[in-house]
DNA sequence: GTAATTCCTCAAGTTAACTTGAGCTCAAGC
DNA sequence: GCTTGAGCTCAAGTTAACTTGAGGAATTAC
């Protein structure tokens, strides 16, 4: 329970051995050393290595990932509540990146979808109301990295 | 119409006039040029490149991209149904995801979130139905690479 | 007890998606 | 008509997330 090699871990997570080693750097694990100066992991961290894959399938960095691994616990091994509290957090987030992949999706069904691209009434512009929009200016879907993306669609 | 220099459209679209040249070493955009070599484009380039912008946001690769452009028109501008056949086609690769996204956020609320991992039962290892699946083996939530987190979570 | 595995470190390479810089040419303004 | 801001090309650098390789030590298997 406290000593399984690397190769292990790779076998039972799927991981490739320099992927693991690359987590440790990052510091996604922290297995111990036995006395020949080989690394020695526990069952919990394969667990912990699975979550770091699925998150990293939902499109997670690995920094975002190492933020929500460190609500777990280093000394001990893991509970449920640890677990739970993790994935609450990594629920929200999922349910925002599923909400703002759903707000697009209706902004293009309602504005690419229809070839209307450069209407002044394009969703993908307004998505509220536009009328409620004075000095601050309009708000858009992507974000505000994307601000520039939909006032220039509406200008064409 | 057909002889916006390079730094108009990126002024129009926010992109960097360096990101621009890339895209058309990528392939996603094809300008012609004026007689002292400079690139000219057409309006409906800037729509095309909104377009990658957009795509990119949702997690698109360019190379999906360039696939998704490739059902548009080089020789003339794209017309509404052009672009409407092409986000039929984006649409359905978005609901994939969406879907997708849901199906783990799901799953992780049956699983993770109660701090089963180690379940038989756990709905990330049998999502449907796992009397159903004999000969075929377990399908899995996360597509074919992830096969082994998920069996390997199971163990756990 | 030795041969075959497995593991170790550290440096360098890889892919995607761009940016930066050098050195040089075009074009637009006054 | 020339100065100055855009553009051009091509090579090299950048970040994330890893992989590959060299050279050597620890384990395991028989």
């Amino acid at each position: 329970m406290q000593n399984l090699p690397i190769g292990t871990i790779a076998a039972r997570t799927g991981l490739a051995v320099s992927a693991i080693r690359y987590y440790e750097d990052e510091g996604l694990v922290h297995p111990g050393r036995n006395a020949g100066g080989q690394r020695r992991y526990e069952r919990a961290d394969i667990r912990r290595l699975s979550f770091v894959m699925i998150a990293q399938q939902l499109g997670f960095s690995i920094a975002e990932i190492r933020n929500a691994l460190a609500s777990l616990p280093e000394g001990r091994t893991p509970t449920k509540s640890d677990w739970t509290r993790l994935s609450e957090d990594f629920r929200t987030q999922l349910d925002q990146r599923i909400e703002r992949l759903q707000n697009l999706r209706n902004a293009l069904d309602g504005c690419i979808g229809c070839g209307c691209l450069s209407l002044e009434t394009c969703a993908l512009y307004n998505p509220t109301d536009r009328a409620a929009q004075k000095g601050a200016g309009p708000r858009y879907l992507l974000g505000d990295s994307s601000t520039q993306i939909l006032s220039e669609i509406e200008k064409e």
